[in-house]
DNA sequence: CCTCCGGGTGACAACGTTGTCGCCGTTGCT
DNA sequence: AGCAACGGCGACAACGTTGTCACCCGGAGG
């Protein structure tokens, strides 16, 4: 009757140990138990098995990964924010390819904060993720470099990781925010306004050029002051639509740069007497319900999440191919509020 | 110059040891100084500190969990879908709290079924996280008791978790469900449909309950065929709601039982000619927006998520207190679709 | 001169698991 | 009867880290 070790009172979690002892065999029978290996016959795989329910066993990945040295099984996610409607779908998407994979999923919002996303992005590596899906803030990512060459998968996904040769998975922003441009174009605006995020952003970038392109190519000039980028705060927003909507030559209609840009102006333009034609980057619930449905420039974020993890899982399973770019393509979905034509005076 | 293990090639972490043959000093001093203890000497110090970047060296957090016994560091959020925006908000607050603990987050969504919730839950403990916040799914939690008497923290979120003495967050669902209702009957309706998530579902089994409380307060019958619950896809609801609208004794106001149903039901009533009042439990981006603004039952998620991550915290902080239960206020939001009237024929 | 002390350092065990290897007892063959 | 083969099983090392303890050395105090 072999005695197992005294418990104090506080709780602690019972190990191979404690259940060999408890079941009076070796301690890599109950190993062998745990992991279905054969050589282990019915009647003392039995005995384990029920000292593992009495005791509530639970196997600690931890040092079997120590053990083995093999991979964790887990994965790192990291974007802006899990609570924008993008983003959450990114990540369900991400998510349910890893679930696929048996691997587990670390998430983490860098809320666009350089420092926030290393520390998470290094205490990921820390616990030894097995890869690491990143929509990277604008900062240096040099110090993910020793991580990669380390064997740490990595995938870049909305934004480039500019200097790390990892996969990256992007919209066609440019093209995107050309076709929603020419689209406003074609209903005969000729003074657009653009709305965006600050332009250190990638996509922010990208779309303020698709838009600049799209102009530039119908051979119309662009003033300056018909441009607004910046993070999306009530504030600065309507002072922005109050310069490129007053004045004698307001513009007659606005390209938004993603859904909280489009959203934030819809809420302003709720608030005014002009109803511009709008065209917003990114799709969103409702937006076909609105009193004017909003025409958008669809993205499709569920395709780009599972397109991300399916090229980390590639690179996991031993990928080893030069680092590519998959551009996923953007849809103009015509509702309404992008077909209104500029007022007559105009 | 003592020699580090030959590299075949493929990539691989440096340990301790690596660091310490590099530097020329003892393992132990590489540990120190990567902790930062005292009893190095500055040039020491500094010399390990050098290699440690040249090598790129990280410690491995699961060997020195494993080594101290202690807390991981690490949380597990299980909830039913991050892409759902009531979730995505919780989400993001749980992390936020988690963070701010200096912990790393854990996430799964279980999709509301009971067996892939467990798997990631074993999956979770497995990894050894230091809690666990659970939206739980409604099947038995009886294989979680043994995880949480070997001392691993839970609470549980949205909905309680029968049979488990765990904190549990909650919205006063009944009672925003008769204030919604009772809204409706001042607003002169007199027959009103609930259309809610399926009825195993706590908070749509609660909401259906404050529903009938508030008609019975108000002296009325129900009819059970203003009633329908389940999951909402567009054609059951298309054909609850040809029922509910339609007959000689139509309803004429609608009580939603989540933001999902409450979008499905805007966008079905916007392909018929029926105009029921209408509000929704949960409020939702644009509902201010709409044609006819949507009045709703606003949840706090974010009070939610953090509430219940700050209750998992004051556990493992060593908290001992029973299991305590919190109610989380709703508000009703009157915004339009709410105060019209039923209509003179009625 | 010897002793004591304390700062700087390293050897070693241990955390819970798994891979390797060898032991024991049966069985089946010659 | 002798021997190989095999199934069942356990002892032991190792994974990368940290806690314990002992070692070495120089200087202060007797």
């Amino acid at each position: 009757m072999p005695a197992s070790t005294e418990r104090p009172g506080l709780p602690v979690r019972p190990t191979m140990k404690d259940v060999a002892a408890a079941a009076g065999v070796g301690l890599k029978t109950v190993s062998r138990v745990v992991n279905g290996e054969p050589g282990v016959s019915e009647a003392t795989a039995l005995r384990v098995r029920s000292v593992i329910e009495a005791l509530g066993f639970r196997r600690n990945d931890g040092a079997r990964l120590l053990r083995q040295g093999a991979r964790t099984g887990s994965v790192g996610l990291l974007l802006e924010d899990v609570a924008d409607p993008f983003y959450s779908q990114l990540s369900r998407a991400v998510e349910e390819v890893v679930r696929a994979h048996g691997s587990l999923l670390l998430t983490g919002s860098s809320a666009e904060d350089p420092a926030r996303e290393r520390e998470l992005a290094l205490g990921f590596c820390a616990r030894r993720v097995d890869g690491l899906v990143v929509v990277p803030t604008s900062a240096d990512h040099a110090y993910l470099a020793p991580e990669l060459a380390a064997g740490t998968a990595m995938v870049s996904l909305d934004r480039p990781m500019p200097g790390l040769e990892v996969d990256t998975v992007l919209a066609d922003n440019r093209a995107g925010a050309a076709a929603g441009t020419a689209h406003l174009l074609r209903q005969g605006h000729r003074r657009i306004g653009y709305l965006g995020d600050a332009p250190d952003i990638f996509t922010a970038a990208e779309r303020l050029a698709g838009y600049r392109e799209a102009m530039a190519d119908a051979g119309r000039a662009v003033e300056e002051s018909w441009i607004a980028m910046g993070r999306p705060d009530p504030l600065g927003l309507r002072f922005a639509l109050t310069r490129m909507l007053g004045g004698t030559a307001p513009v007659t209609a606005l390209l938004c740069g993603n859904n909280r840009t489009t959203v934030a102006v819809l809420r302003e333009l709720a608030r005014r007497p002009e109803r511009p034609a709008l065209v917003g980057f990114d799709d969103f619930e409702l937006a076909d319900l609105l009193a004017v449905p909003v025409t958008v420039v669809a993205q499709d974020p569920a395709l780009m999440g599972r397109t991300a993890a399916e090229l980390l899982f590639r690179r996991l399973h031993g990928e080893t191919a030069a680092a590519q770019r998959v551009v996923v393509r953007t849809r103009l979905l015509p509702r309404g509020s992008g077909e209104l034509p500029p007022p007559a005076t105009a």
